[in-house]
DNA sequence: CAACGATACGGAACAACGTTCCGTTTTGCT
DNA sequence: AGCAAAACGGAACGTTGTTCCGTATCGTTG
């Protein structure tokens, strides 16, 4: 943490109002998420806020960066997941698991957050951005060590696993007759080298 | 087949420009798909074909039943090749992989189609349900099979499995680093009991 | 073959969305 | 207090899918 609670990043403005509404954006988006999915309409966040869509486009040019904003803590929580579970894990392979587990969790109980996150769809890119360019290093790494401890087949990269667990997770809010978790449980294990 | 080259379905109407209509439609949303994906703007479509819009919302209702209309051919095709491979392959979980191979390829060689076929997108309900109604009985046969053989775990659902491995093919047609393909082989092979 | 009712046609119009733009208001410094 | 810079609100734009209805066409019947 930079400063004290309300830190909104260095590209904190001087006018308090300005400072305000960002912070009072950043709590109506979260809400707006929880209750109607990430892709709530732009207005029923700013009418939430009680600010026009001028003020909500001013301080994030897009919704992409709404978006990462309001989920920056919790990615960077699971990044940081990634080198120490690495250590307390019993194998490098059980560390991998946990992690996508974690990651599975996040996305699921977030509500339409994967659908987003594909990169097919056009004014998303700098979300799909962000979350790979944090988290495919971590997956890296971890997918680094399984194959040095020989406990995985080589070819599937990081990349395509982030992108495949996270196209798993979309849709599992809604229906419990879908178990995202189970198949990401299934795919990482069938990573492992069949002996 | 039911009649000859231009079956249309039971809903052939009694006019003639009608049915040439509907044709025309299906020839011209057929192009737009390889070229501008299925998410194509419906106008396209319309024009492409030199009909209204109204024309078109007549014959098909729904975007939904379009797409469905145009794929509807392909899609009984792999249904088809379910029983059929079951009986060739050496055994039932190679039979479900080649089933699976089958419909990924299908799949990622329509762009866009997959990214629709999610659940939680409005509008594509229908479309979702046929594919679902069509392909899940014929993945429960496979997996029966492969069951009764011991060769599986026994905890995934062959809707959890469509579903996943639908979701795994989105966005596989624009970045040649998501290895989809890969990736649904590598479910699949989760799928086998570890001993 | 002429007329007429049923059928189908075209595209304007609507609603919902993300995003842009600009006249007005507020802020903080001097 | 005054003033420039910064931020505000929301109308307006462009693009979607979809609906609606006045007009044109078709096939049948007399």
């Amino acid at each position: 943490m930079n400063q004290k609670d309300g830190d909104t990043g260095d590209t904190a403005s001087r006018r308090k109002d300005a400072r305000r509404n960002k912070e009072t954006l950043l709590e109506a988006a979260a809400a707006v998420f929880v209750t109607s999915g990430v892709e709530a309409p732009v207005r029923d966040i700013a009418s939430r806020a009680g600010v026009g869509l001028g003020t909500l486009y001013r301080h994030f040019p897009t919704r992409a960066d709404l978006i990462i904003a309001v989920y920056r803590h919790q990615v960077e929580a699971c990044a940081e997941a990634g080198p120490a579970l690495l250590e307390s894990a019993p194998t490098p392979h059980d560390a991998l698991r946990q992690w996508i587990d974690l990651f599975v969790d996040f996305l699921v109980t977030k509500h339409g957050l994967a659908a987003v996150l594909r990169s097919d769809q056009s004014g998303f890119e700098g979300l799909h951005a962000y979350f790979l360019d944090r988290l495919v290093p971590v997956c890296t790494q971890l997918l680094d060590a399984a194959t040095a401890a020989g406990e995985i087949r080589e070819d599937v990269t990081a990349l395509t696993l982030m992108r495949g667990v996270g196209n798993l997770c979309i849709g599992a809010e809604n229906d419990p007759d879908y178990d995202a978790r189970r198949l990401a449980a299934v795919l990482v294990d069938g990573l492992r080298r069949q002996n």
